[in-house]
DNA sequence: TATTAAATGAAAAATATTTTCATTTATAAC
DNA sequence: GTTATAAATGAAAATATTTTTCATTTAATA
């Protein structure tokens, strides 16, 4: 289940951060997404009806909702550091016609962990797992 | 086992690139280097006490590598488009101290990647797999 | 050894990201 | 509702990163 709107603003304001205009729209845009999006992207969206917001208020946006965990990054696909909003421990699918992120969970690397902490000695902390392909309406489209 | 340089150098030729003095330095230093480097890394270490180089051939030379499929990009761990050498189809373990890439295989992802075929219909091409941890020596030295 | 297409590198251009700082504003206290 | 104030904004500048251009050099072949 992804995020809402609401959760999320209400998690920036437990932080202490404050909720103003311009942090509803850019968290609004990113919810609504169904794909990764650029700072840049996010800026040329809200430029085409809406009156002007900083480029630099999303950088700084993105920043501290990724911090806290409440977006977060898609590295795979060629793309970088575009984001989508996302919830709990899972990973992402993401489709390399038209940008779509499909999250997906269940499945279980503690083991490979595991193995990898005994055959290293490395302490793990983290890991990143992404699949890339088309989607099905991309392959229809033959994107 | 990772490419020599030697390796890479034959694979190179065989695709018609030429062998120049640049490129034999630049495959050197990624191909000795224990951990993942940037473009500017690779930079700086030549100029320590080299003639020059220029930065733009370092980028042409790592895409072309990359191309080829001689060396891969690192993303995890914060940095990014960072690579190093590698060979065959493999993962990596980065430590987040000093940036020590280890290779490991034989997690095998196709069961997974059937099963997210058959739940989203997506078609995969690609996945990302990665593991962030500090190595023994990090843990050692408290970094 | 000469020829030539490929490669190099300096500079400029294009992108992307961060910092600075004067101004505005969301929030909390009254 | 006002007021006070620390936080947030945004324009501009600074910094960083990557790509393009093009005149010159050079690796590889004949």
């Amino acid at each position: 289940m992804r995020l809402s709107q609401k959760k999320i603003m209400a998690v920036l304001r437990q932080y202490g951060y404050r909720l103003t205009p311009q942090r509803r729209t850019i968290i609004k845009t990113v919810v609504l997404s169904q794909d990764h999006v650029t700072p840049a992207a996010i800026y040329d969206k809200l430029h085409q009806g809406r009156p002007n917001i900083g480029l630099v208020t999303i950088y700084r946006t993105l920043e501290i909702l990724t911090r806290l965990g409440l977006i977060c990054q898609v590295h795979a696909g060629g793309g970088h550091s575009y984001t989508i909003s996302a919830s709990g421990h899972h990973h992402h699918l993401i489709c390399s016609g038209c940008g779509l992120v499909v999250d997906f969970a269940g499945h279980n690397l503690a083991g490979l962990e595991q193995r990898l902490s005994r055959e290293t000695g490395f302490k793990i902390e983290d890991h990143l797992l992404e699949f890339v392909g088309l989607c099905q309406g991309c392959q229809r489209d033959g994107v």
